[in-house]
RNA sequence: GGCUCUAUCGUCUAAUGGUUAGGACACGGCCUUCUCAAGGCUGGAAUCGGGGUUCGACUCCCCGUAGAGUCACCA
């Protein structure tokens, strides 16, 4: 038995930020490395001195560790120039490269290089994802493998590094299957054993076009800025091209590794709708206790209110069961909000104070008057949602739900949407309540 | 254009020769409800087209069509 340790790789070149593209690859990779006891190894191939930059490597690295993406070995292709060299010496020594003189075609480009000898034959090879994929590499050409000894460039590091990593599985985009035959014929001329390739397909925009920095591509960085969990992006990434055998589709990371088949990847690419992954936000928000809740709002809230105050303690079980995003939580404020009334009041039509089934100012006032005397009797000390529900509710069952909180929740908040009015006349506390209530019941005196 | 890959509801997908073609997101309706959500119930929605093979094709084969990827001294 020849049971080699499974080893995958993810091998982003550093020129842009880390997307959903490239980071559902790294997972499949990652997830099939972890559920075969194996090893994964983040490569960065930086060979592209002028477009690599060290931010975007940055970015890489801190958006896999926020996604909890851990690798086992690190390299940098800028490093490892010297094992390039070696092998490079090798090839042009076996006769399966070659300098050439070339005649430069734009700025930059050099008058030697270095180019592989196409032995122009039929290459065959299996791909776990497509089954069988046959080239005719003839097309080919003799392809450049080096702009010089000390440059070498992508087909080259990467099949020498995927070699001297002992990589078992090459776990990679569906854009890359055209790479492979070429390199299936350096590995040929080195004399290596082929690894095993899966080709996953490409995550796709809107418009179908392979996600990128043009088509639609979010940063995951973006996410985790907007509030977004990453149980939430790990679960929603790993069904686009992949699905369990039942149909629970909420799964951690642990259940996804312990069901994932490479097998069952899907083939055609999938498109990227930020609305499910939505949907599964939302789902894990749900799943928070209070302290990683608040943990994870608190970069969000307000700077008047405090994680530990009583107004964000009336307010959490809103905040909870309202936001999709932690992000949300901002919007949630902003005047235009549902919560924006705590601090803009928007003066109203007194038409609106009327309930839709008894649109009579009479009663509205009335209903104010009797409310606004019930809360009067509140101590201001003890001035909380339960206090004002208990000293009002009794009046509201005897008088009709809608009679009575229409009017009151729009007198306090001039909106039509906004939470319950217990909340609301606690959050704005009772002298604020007071003046509001009888604002509004001006309004009605004035024009009735 | 050459080469390669792909093709089930709007989207993600299940069904690997026999299902009323299933689920999820989104959408509509109803219920609940002071509003907005949430929740419950419910509805509409798909096998790209044409030929085969077969007693029987979403499923296998061929031809179209459509889409994607790739054709660098980028990765």
């Amino acid at each position: 038995m020849i049971n080699k340790k499974v080893v995958t790789r993810f091998a982003p070149s550093p020129t842009g930020l880390f997307h959903a593209g490239s980071y559902r690859t790294a997972l499949f990779a990652y997830i099939f490395a972890r559920q075969n006891n194996g090893k994964f190894i983040l490569r960065i191939e930086d060979t592209d001195k002028v477009r690599s930059k060290k931010k975007y490597e940055d970015n890489i690295i801190d958006s896999l560790k926020w996604m909890g993406l851990k690798y086992d070995e690190f390299y940098r292709q800028s490093e490892r120039t010297e094992i390039y060299r070696k092998y490079l010496k090798q090839l042009i020594d076996s006769g399966h490269a070659y300098i050439s003189k070339e005649i430069p075609k734009e700025p930059g480009d050099r008058e030697e290089v270095i180019r592989f000898k196409n032995p122009n034959r039929k290459v065959v090879f299996q791909d776990m994802v497509r089954g069988q994929i046959e080239f005719d590499t003839t097309e080919l050409g003799d392809f450049v493998i080096a702009k010089s000894m000390d440059e070498p460039v992508f087909h080259l590091v990467n099949v020498i590094d995927d070699l001297e990593m002992g990589m078992t599985h090459i776990i990679r985009g569906e854009d890359h299957i055209s790479n492979t035959p070429r390199q299936i014929l350096i590995y040929e001329a080195i004399g290596a054993p082929l690894p095993i390739f899966a080709h996953i397909p490409l995550l796709l925009s809107a418009n179908r076009a392979k996600l990128s920095k043009r088509h639609g591509a979010v940063p995951v960085s973006s996410y985790r800025e907007r509030g977004f969990l990453p149980e939430a992006i790990i679960n929603f990434m790993a069904l686009l091209g992949w699905h369990p055998t039942d149909d629970i589709e909420i799964l951690s990371l642990e259940q996804i590794i312990e069901k994932f088949s490479i097998e069952r990847v899907q083939k055609s690419g999938a498109i990227f709708d930020e609305e499910k992954l939505r949907w599964f936000n939302k789902q894990y928000i749900g799943k928070l206790n209070d302290n990683d809740f608040i943990e994870n709002a608190k970069s969000f809230l307000p700077k008047w209110l405090l994680p530990t105050s009583d107004s964000f303690k009336m307010l959490l079980p809103l905040l909870k069961e309202k936001i999709v995003s932690f992000g949300d939580i901002q919007v949630l404020f902003e005047s235009s909000g549902e919560l924006g009334f705590i601090n803009n009041m928007q003066s109203i039509d007194p038409e609106r104070l009327l309930w839709k089934k008894t649109p009579d100012r009479e009663v509205a006032k009335k209903h104010l008057i009797e409310t606004k005397l019930l809360l009067d009797k509140l101590d201001k000390t003890s001035f909380n949602t339960e206090t004002v529900r208990s000293a009002i509710w009794p009046y509201v069952e005897k008088n009709g739900k809608g009679d009575v909180l229409w009017p009151l929740r729009m007198s306090v908040t001039g909106q039509d949407r906004s939470p319950d009015p217990f909340v609301c006349i606690s959050i704005l506390g009772k002298d604020e309540s007071l003046k509001r209530i009888s604002v509004a019941i001006s309004l009605l005196e004035k024009t009735s």
